[in-house]
DNA sequence: CTTTCAACCGACACCCGTGTCGGTTAACGC
DNA sequence: GCGTTAACCGACACGGGTGTCGGTTGAAAG
């Protein structure tokens, strides 16, 4: 796939911590790109740059370098997602923040929205385990998050969860739509995202209403 | 995986015709659960309660079985969900109808609904392609069905494909939690979905607002 | 300059999935 | 009951991916 390696590459030897490096970028790629039962270690490794054989003296199989990448990038989204999240401001204001905030980093690395947030159909039990995990993980945060809000709202009981999984769906959908889409402005799509949820759609042209 | 022969089974010999509805049923359950290039045709033919070797006497290879199944399905839930657009009504009524056969199709054929809806990352490009065109068929649709609403609504130009992502990634979010909650009140989850995307979050309980 | 370490490689054995082919036998027509 | 059709099966060749091992060589230390 992309090639990692600095266009010239003379086929230098590099330090194991900066080939490692390569090969987990290489590795969240591919893996993003094509899931994990799909994805063969040739790819990764062609794409870092390397043999396959080489590998296996930074990861011990396969399973383990995706589980690795996969804790890798969760701390990375989540670390530039809280920042919105535990932002000031009302509760339309702090939605706004994260709405952009997930927007931003889908744009920065789309490859790991996808390997994280798309369903990754595999064989062993443990790792559609794993990814459920950080799924449940996402679905908590945003919901301790908007805990006040669906509050003064009136949304209590069972209409909790089906709100929040069409906050997370909706959001997650119109950000891999900007990513594939990088021509648009990314202030005017947080804009309509947020006037829809917060106005609801036949209000939706109502300005700065609160 | 499921094992789609009738209980007993003493092995009898079906028609041809039965028996490649046998294998495409199990076909769309496997592909569903495991995408394209994990699902192995031995898979199938268990779950189908045959020889591996009987699946290439109904189609010519795994590709071929896989884009039939494609468009069986595709058929099947366009079929089921159309009578929620076609139907009476002004705009909110229409899309409440929407709303509702679309959760009434996931929970019918949940495997069928993964299938289409899902991303199958697979290194053919052609099947890429197929899978790109419907969703772009189903954002079409949705885009035609919601014209009238959001020209009054006031939405328009670059907000336009935005908000049909986000009603579409949503909607299907919820269904998704709908299948996999089979507990939960179908209408009470339609309603919540219409409420906040009718009214807005800061509105949601309005009762009955039009 | 020499030594030493480890980053890197090619090759091998093993397993698994695909697609094909010839043979077997259930089911239906006469 | 008998013959013919075709639904069904097991076995095979082929290709490709995984994980392992011994050897090679760049690069840093002394």
């Amino acid at each position: 796939m992309t090639q990692v390696e600095t266009g010239s590459a003379p086929r230098r030897r590099l330090s194991a911590a900066a080939r490692r490096q390569r090969i987990e970028s290489a590795a969240v790629e591919v893996f993003a790109e094509r899931g994990y039962d799909a994805t063969t270690l040739g790819e990764i490794a062609t794409a870092a740059g390397v043999a396959r054989s080489v590998l296996y003296d930074h990861f011990p199989d396969k399973r383990r370098l995706y589980l690795h990448v996969l804790g890798t990038e969760s701390n990375a989204m989540l670390a530039q997602v809280a920042d919105g999240i535990t932002g000031a401001g009302d509760g339309r204001d702090r939605m706004h923040a994260t709405i952009a905030a997930y927007l931003a980093y889908t744009r920065d690395r789309p490859a790991g929205r996808r390997l994280l947030v798309d369903p990754v159909p595999s064989g062993d039990p443990e790792l559609d385990q794993v990814i459920r995990g950080y799924r449940d993980a996402r679905a908590q945060v945003v919901t301790t998050l908007l805990a006040p809000d669906l509050a003064r709202a009136g949304i209590a009981g069972a209409a909790v969860p089906v709100v929040v999984e069409l906050l997370i769906a909706g959001v997650d959908g119109v950000a891999r739509w900007s990513a594939d889409h990088p021509a648009a402005d990314q202030d005017e799509v947080v804009g309509s995202v947020l006037r829809l949820l917060w106005q609801g759609l036949p209000r939706y042209a109502d300005p700065g209403e609160r």
